[in-house]
DNA sequence: TCAAAAGTGTTGACATTACACCCATGT
DNA sequence: ACATGGGTGTAATGTCAACACTTTTGA
């Protein structure tokens, strides 16, 4: 099995994505193309990660390595959720230039696997980071690069129904959380606003959904009960679906 | 854009479904290999149908080629579901013996985008297709070549996830049918069974399924009412999801 | 006249919605 | 003492599940 060479018409994007400050999060590598003579900056943009995918390499192995490179974490969710064949997809003259100079062996139809991943951001900051990434908000994006408009709106509409299906809001928080810290982040990623009350109601019914010994700290409030999700009840406990709606 | 030579590591394979004598069906492709010198038959199987994507070709763009070459349609559901890129998902001496006589300059590792598609059974019959194409239940599937058995059980999962959110079921039924068909159909597809009168009465508020002037003909039975399915009201009413559990 | 599937309503249990006040903390 | 978000219960409404008998047709 080679792992050296690369195929040049197979890539990964992963979209990972992060919770903070009351927001969904993506992570972007930001993307500066130089003049080779003046040294001037042609463009600047961003793009989510990807990396074409090595020969005899299995493709989620190959968005793994890509998502261990960036996040430093590989025991991650991550999930394909779409991909991406389109011939044109490769139209915009910064794209092309860009290909040109950095992938020269490389053609202009190149099929993407694309993959959505969830993080804990408190966990991955961007100063940790390799110094092009950060946290956008994804009402807030900036230019992108290539199709990852169209990826990150894409992996969003999986996201949103997968969440109400599989307990997969909690890879998005800390280990210990609020529940005003899940319901706002069903509301940000489902677009609605929950009753708090009845939300509440739904969580006491979900027995893997566990109220610890502990409070908040440092608020200038009443402070919060703090809770943990338990997989292993859930696995012992599920039910056809995890649906917060409905 | 050259439509000649094809990307070697790069294929779809088209999930087809049917619905058939009260089951759901696929439509395999037999796949019989030949000794070069005695003419013996190494071994018999089935696959689904696939092909390479051709360079400069959209990847939904092949799968529909593949669509069109063995149902004789082209615009009938089609939707990507998931691509399968395991380096060892070609590891059966029979798939190697199969592409090293076939496909000689493609290498072990492929790359396969799978699409699922839904067709109108009564209108893709066995004797009208190509020789070696036909219809098998999905609980009574025989020798499978590849990932293809991966394959089918991935595309049925996904498939009773979408008919959930999606009025998808009516793609496998003949333009007029009746509430029982439907019925079956639901039941088939999800694995339960529902009572009729609920049923019925769920159907009743779907504007969108219309009852015909019309009744079934020649059974045995009181003659069931005919209904249709109008994508025109589905688009002006649709809610949010398309249940018909829950 | 028989067999086979079509068609039809009601009820009790359960789940969902809507809604307002007091509590604990830090500043 | 005040601002901030945390925490709690009930009543009305809507939805779901369970259930049995009559009808129409062809054989």
């Amino acid at each position: 099995m080679l792992m050296t060479s690369l195929i040049s018409n197979l890539s990964v994007d992963c979209i990972i994505f992060g919770f903070d400050s009351g927001k969904l999060h993506v992570l972007l590598t930001k993307r500066e193309l130089e003049d080779e003579v003046s040294g001037q900056i042609l463009f600047t943009d961003y793009t989510v990660q990807g990396h074409h995918v090595l020969e005899g390499e299995n493709i989620d192995d190959a968005a793994r390595r890509v998502l261990k490179e960036k996040t430093g974490f590989d025991n991650i969710y991550l999930e394909q959720f779409h991909t991406f064949g389109n011939t044109d997809r490769i139209h915009q003259e910064r794209d092309k230039l860009w290909i040109a100079r950095k992938y020269p062996m490389v053609t202009n139809h190149v099929v993407s696997v694309g993959y959505c991943s969830l993080v804990d951001s408190t966990k991955v900051k961007p100063d940790t980071q390799h110094q092009f990434t950060s946290w956008f908000a994804v009402d807030e994006l900036p230019l992108l690069g290539f199709d990852h408009g169209i990826m990150i709106e894409k992996a969003l509409e999986f996201l949103r129904v997968k969440i109400q299906r599989e307990p997969l809001v909690f890879e998005l928080l800390p280990e210990k959380f609020t529940l005003s810290q899940l319901q706002n982040l069903y509301e940000c990623i489902l677009g609605v606003s929950l009753d708090r009350r009845n939300f509440r109601k739904k969580i006491g019914q979900m027995k893997f959904i566990i109220a610890l010994n502990e409070k908040q700290k440092g608020v200038a409030h009443k402070p919060a009960q703090v809770y943990i999700f338990s997989r292993d009840v859930y696995d012992r406990t599920k039910k056809e679906k995890f649906d917060i709606l409905t």
